[in-house]
DNA sequence: TGACAATATTCGAGTATTCGAATATTCTAT
DNA sequence: ATAGAATATTCGAATACTCGAATATTGTCA
C-alpha cells in the first residue's frame, strides 16, 4: 500500500483520535446538526467546538453546509457510522475484561505485578 | 454514552493515528509476526518499532507472546480487521475525490505550528 | 447602513508525541 | 558465568495538539 494512501488513513483516525470529536460525530449519526446545535448538546466552548469541526471537516470527515447565519454538519460517508458500529461491539467486548481486569486489580492489594 | 468509554475509544484511534502503526497493524493481518519480522519487513528503526509496539500494546489493539528469545504479535481483536476491511473501501471511494488533494499534500511542506 | 447573532480563526501557554541514540533487559547457548 | 542476539526503555530535542480568550468573518434584519 502506498504511503500517501496510509498517511490519509493514519489522519482520519487521527481526526477521530479525541473524546469531543468522536462525540460530535455520534451525535451527527441520526443526521446533520448545525454547529450551535451541536455546542448545545455537547456542553462545549464555541471556539472549541469550531476548531474540533475544522480537524473533522479538514480530515473529510464531515461536511457542512450552510444555510443562511447556519452551517450544518454531517457525516461525509456512511461507511464511517458502520465503523462506529463495529467499534461499539468491538468495545463493549473489550470492556467487560478490562471492567473484570480492574475489579480484580481493586481486590488485590497493590504489589509489583506478579503472577500467582 | 460515557465519557469514560469515548474516551477509550478515542485512545483506540489514537493508536492507530500513526501510518507506522498502520502498516504495523496491516502487516499482522495475516497472523502474527515477531517484532524482529516487522522490523525487516516495514525497514523501520529498531527502538521506534518498539515504541509503536509499545503503544499497541497500551491501546489493547495488539497482543504479545514470548518464544525463547523472539516476541510475536498479533492483533487482538478480529473486529480491528474488519474496521480495516470497512475502511479500505471508505478511503477507495474518498480516493478519486482526494487524489488532487493527497499529490498536494505530498508535494508541498508540512507547516502547521511553524515558527512565529 | 448599523447592530446583532452564528461561526471561524488567531494567539500563546501548557501538554503530549515522535524520533534516534544510548542503554537496559531477557533469553539462549556454550 | 559470559557472550551475544532480540527486544524494551530512557533521554532530550523537535514537532504537534489542545484549550480559552480575544478577535475576525459572515449573514440577517430593521
Amino acid at each position: 500500500m502506498g504511503d500517501a494512501l496510509r498517511q490519509f488513513k493514519s489522519e482520519i483516525f487521527q481526526g477521530l483520535a479525541h473524546p469531543t470529536r468522536i462525540a460530535i460525530v455520534e451525535a451527527l449519526r441520526g443526521g446533520e446538526l448545525s454547529a450551535g446545535q451541536l455546542i448545545e448538546r455537547l456542553g462545549i466552548e464555541q471556539a472549541n467546538a469550531s476548531q474540533h469541526l475544522a480537524v473533522l471537516r479538514a480530515k473529510q470527515i464531515l461536511v457542512n453546509r450552510k444555510a443562511g447565519n447556519l452551517v450544518y454538519y454531517s457525516i461525509r460517508d456512511k461507511a464511517l457510522i458502520e465503523v462506529l458500529d463495529i467499534l461499539r461491539r468491538y468495545f463493549n467486548a473489550q470492556l467487560s475484561t478490562t471492567v473484570d481486569m480492574l475489579k480484580q486489580a481493586s481486590r488485590e492489594p497493590r504489589r509489583s505485578g506478579g503472577k500467582r
